[in-house]
DNA sequence: ACCTGAACACCGTTCAAGT
DNA sequence: ACCTGAACACCGTTCAAGT
């Protein structure tokens, strides 16, 4: 990449230099074939043994580089968080809602871009360096709105609890392959698969079936997002 | 279990009666024998074979009553949202507010009963007879808190959102095999998890250290959900 | 209609061995 | 240290056959 082969190649030469397999593996490799399968085969696509026969290698060569199955898992999350981009949420204090609108919506953007791995985003914790990350500058953004330091941070919970519970539902309702078909293609299935809702039944669905159709929008997102800021910010001082 | 047998023989003796290998199975002994696995034994227990299995039949009797192994977790959610207390979401209407939470505790209550089924809660959509009917149960309530229909369908999804999502990753922290540890040990867990944030990093952060051990427990809960109800009756007129 | 029997094409993970 | 080779104990699902 660079006229200096940087960090890896600098720390080997100097201290290990032995003749061996000479490593055809590392970590990013694995990585970058775990989140490959998944944008292009969807969420049946990945496997220990898929990743190892995509870098060409036997499949239990891949525990060098990942523990198990649900620690490649994490990591994809992880590395999916970090393509977000965090400098949106940084900016004058006054400005503190439209930071984490923006924010919100970039998040949902990418996770959009790789649905399959949005859908792992419920199934383990998300503890990982850019999540932390992001967990702090959405509380600079709440603290900027005024809330106290534990209002922040449960705030900040919140939000996150609604970002991405609301992206791993909308996934839920597709096939995990990208490109996801067009929001107004979603919605008018959505709203097909709503027309049995009888008002005799359920008088108050069936009035609002094409809010319910929307639940997947872009619109609800918002929405939501800003609804729940609402509720935050009332009890600032 | 009773003296006569019920629906299903008089419905049998009436249209079919015929020799055969007399059916040992029925769709409520499946979903039994599923949610049983993970009761009992976690996420990993279920598999088709597995329920097949505790059946005592081959594991392709089993497609005789669920067409696939994702239409069987789709079917033990709606079964595990039915045990949920709908009743609490119906009262007086100046009460809607207290109905909300209630119920919310309660479904977050049987969820954590069943933790392997709410590590399934994302995964799919939720369509099924009780999900419906909680939805048009919950509009009901936000209606009664004087939202306009529209607002009222947009704050339903928004508050299951909320819910759901902070169950599934609540969960998500746990290995699902009940009884899940009390949660006082839980967020302890999670205090000494957290000891590693540095203040030099991350300030706001670790100055939070507490709130954030304390994300998955029901204050956190509780205060997520008013907060957004908050936020959602402040533009009812 | 509802089950058995058998097979297909996979899994994650572990262990021993090579270099 | 990092890979190969081989195996263990599983999967979901399909098809043909029995009754």
């Amino acid at each position: 990449m660079s006229p200096v082969e940087g960090d890896a190649a600098a720390a080997g030469s100097a201290s290990r230099r032995r003749p061996g397999p000479r490593r055809s593996l590392d970590r990013t490799k694995v990585l970058d074939a775990a989140v490959g399968l998944l944008d292009e085969g969807g969420p049946e696509a990945l496997s220990i043994r898929a990743v190892a026969g995509r870098l060409g290698v036997n499949p239990n060569a891949v525990y060098t580089y990942v523990a198990s199955r649900s620690a490649l898992e994490r990591e994809i999350v992880e590395r999916v968080f970090a393509e977000s981009e965090l400098e949106l949420l940084t900016g004058p204090a006054p400005r503190w809602r439209s930071r984490l609108v923006s924010y919100t919506r970039s998040l949902r953007s990418v996770l959009l871009r790789h649905p399959a791995v949005a859908g792992l985003l419920m199934t383990a914790p998300m503890d990982g360096p850019s999540a932390v990350l992001i967990g702090e500058r959405v509380l600079g953004a709440l603290r900027d709105a005024g809330l106290a330091p534990d209002d922040a941070a449960r705030g900040t919970y919140a939000l996150i609890v609604q970002v991405v519970g609301f992206v791993a539902l909308e996934v839920a309702e597709t096939d995990g392959r990208p490109p996801l078909a067009p929001e107004a293609e979603r919605i008018a299935a959505r709203r097909a698969a709503l027309e049995f809702l009888d008002p005799a039944d359920w008088p108050l669905s069936a009035a609002t079936r094409d809010v319910a159709a929307g639940w997947i929008s872009t619109d609800q997102f918002d929405w939501s997002v800003e609804r729940l800021l609402d509720g935050l910010v009332q009890r600032a001082g």
